[in-house]
DNA sequence: TTGTAATTGCAAGTAATTTGCGTTTGTGAT
DNA sequence: ATCACAAACGCAAATTACTTGCAATTACAA
């Protein structure tokens, strides 16, 4: 997927297209994979307030242009809105991919139409382990 | 499952039984749900100050006695380790119901074994949605 | 009963996130 | 172009969740 028009993007939620959130939406979409929201912090600081950047998190994810993440750190992450996913978390590094099954989401459907007294609108997966590089060095 | 005695719980894994861990054990157990920390430190308060609560609860963690649970707020939940399961939770009012499926688990470590590079260690899934309650006072 | 390490609680500290409020700025209307 | 106004901003301060240092206490094995 080609990089989307992020000025049409804020605009077609009725935001204002800000250099900082230009930016926010920038960095989420090059980075490709959740990030710590210090992280983000650092990497706009000179373009963004982190109260700014705060609120900005809140709102763009109010209106599902962006998306909040919970990886078990102290810390939420944000990445994206863009084709559901889930993650693959390495907790001694902290890398991230990206990870996808169609026979999964089905699977995950089915299980949450079977909780009685219960409608399904959103899940999370999060998978955690070590990756090559983490084992190896062990 | 009936109670188990939790003084021999905490001696086994080589920690003192003191009325603190037993309140928080027993508090837990009959809860049956994750429960969030604020709301533990508040029912424990009598007989647990919030730091020893923070410390017991990471000790217990470790010991697998206790097993913390992200349900995307803005602080910790901890519940009992039982059997492996998931949690189904109501996103208005935050009530939770376990769930439990061994197709699921098996997909699971299914999409697991096909990330590269990574093996898996454990994972967490949280369906999000609304309670029967919640939808018809909406 | 007693020694000792585990556990406790107070006081203080830190990191992440939120709120209040006065100022600035993007954007649609003139 | 420029104006008007709500949206967005940034500073300062507050709040929440959680952690650390340390001296006093306590469970429990000997």
């Amino acid at each position: 997927m080609s990089q989307p028009n992020f000025k049409e993007v804020l605009q077609g939620a009725g935001f204002k297209a800000t250099p900082g959130r230009l930016a926010l939406l920038e960095l989420l979409w090059v980075q490709d994979k959740p990030m710590p929201v210090p992280m983000i912090e650092e990497k706009l600081k000179r373009v963004l307030n982190p109260v700014t950047l705060y609120r900005a998190l809140e709102a763009l994810e109010a209106a599902d242009i962006v998306q909040r993440v919970d990886l078990q750190h102290r810390h939420a992450h944000y990445e994206m809105s863009k084709t559901h996913h889930h993650h693959a978390v390495c907790t001694s590094c902290g890398t991230v991919e990206n990870i996808h099954s169609d026979e999964l989401e089905e699977m995950i459907q089915k299980v949450g139409k079977k909780v009685s007294r219960f409608t399904l609108s959103a899940h999370s997966l999060e998978l955690f382990g070590s990756c090559n590089t983490c084992v190896t060095a062990a």
